[in-house]
DNA sequence: CGACAAAGTCAACAAGCGTTTACAAAGGAA
DNA sequence: TTCCTTTGTAAACGCTTGTTGACTTTGTCG
């Protein structure tokens, strides 16, 4: 091998990362990319076939939920609200979840996606900490809350005077707490 | 005048809000926008200066809270997120609010009035209803759901099999109502 | 050393975009 | 009817986009 391909690779990777989550899919274009990996933009189609499966490629999601099993049963939805403000103002400025986030607002490819990681994710840690009934429902409307939290803060740009950290967890957190727990009409 | 510059302007402005509505900002054309008005793409040059001022002349928000002062009390968020259901279900497929929800993912502008219509509508109204002390916070919180509820259901694709409607409002109705009256901490 | 495949560059492409400019149709006022 | 402003069209502009194919550089192996 000359010039480590594979390094290379994981540069456009991830300068393709940052790109789609800070302008979304449309409005990012496949030379900044390059430009941004200190390499030519035709190695974006030789490698990844061209933009639209780089995007494919870049967009793996894991939302890495934490072990719950120490947790109180009362303070899950808590945790769980601590647990993205943590991912999400960590050193990772390029969550992918923010990504999709963005992008899915013009993109059908995203929004599948999305949809996607609600059924088998969250649905998942709904099941393990409530039970199987009417897991989709419940799912769903954690997702609406939690992505609603995202969407405010990271794509309208509220900021921690509008809803400071402690203030969202404690009542976001409730939220997601009876979305979990309580009983549905 | 002679052949009606008015009714085309307003064709333009209608076939503008639907494609805006469906794709966002940078994923519409004006020629798209012309076509479906019938006209020559040149127009909107000439009737709004280009493409960024027919958006901003198609999107300005107006919530529409109903009068709330017949509702009880412990009801007003069941109320609340009834109204937003009718909107978003009703006659008017092209909803502003859906317009802005989509474009402010990728659009500054966009997101600018997001903020705008929450800090000066929604506070508005959690005045009303619930005092004026820690407005701002409070009209953030709701908007974290609300346009989660929105984003969800209008841009990621969730259906009624997901979140059906009388549960949405019963238990989204639920966590408004503790937005607007709860304790925050 | 010399060959050769891998890695990367370069320049051009076709297509689409928003916008502009020049021109044609239309209708009311004189 | 004649003129002249308003309303609309046609065609092209300049630019950016994603993508392609031919070319050059680089390192390794026989």
């Amino acid at each position: 091998m000359a010039r480590d391909a594979q390094a290379t690779r994981e540069r456009l990777v991830a300068s393709a990362r940052k790109a789609f989550s800070e302008r979304g899919f449309e409005r990012t274009t496949v030379r900044e990319i390059a430009a941004e990996a200190g390499v030519n933009p035709a190695l974006i189609n030789r490698y990844f076939g061209g933009k639209e499966q780089l995007f494919a490629e870049t967009v793996s999601i894991d939302l890495a939920f934490p072990d719950l099993s120490g947790v109180a049963r009362d303070r899950i939805g808590h945790a769980l609200v601590e647990h993205f403000f943590r991912r999400w103002e960590g050193d990772t400025q390029d969550d992918l979840l923010r990504v999709l986030i963005r992008t899915a607002a013009t993109n059908d490819e995203a929004a599948s996606r999305i949809r996607g990681v609600l059924a088998e994710q969250v649905g998942m840690m709904v099941a393990r900490v409530a039970g199987t009934a009417r897991v989709r429902e419940r799912a769903s409307l954690i997702a609406t809350q939690i992505l609603g939290l995202a969407y405010a803060r990271y794509v309208i740009g509220l900021s921690d005077g509008d809803v400071a950290p402690e203030v969202a967890i404690a009542m976001i957190g409730g939220t997601v707490q009876r979305y979990l727990f309580d009983e549905l009409p």
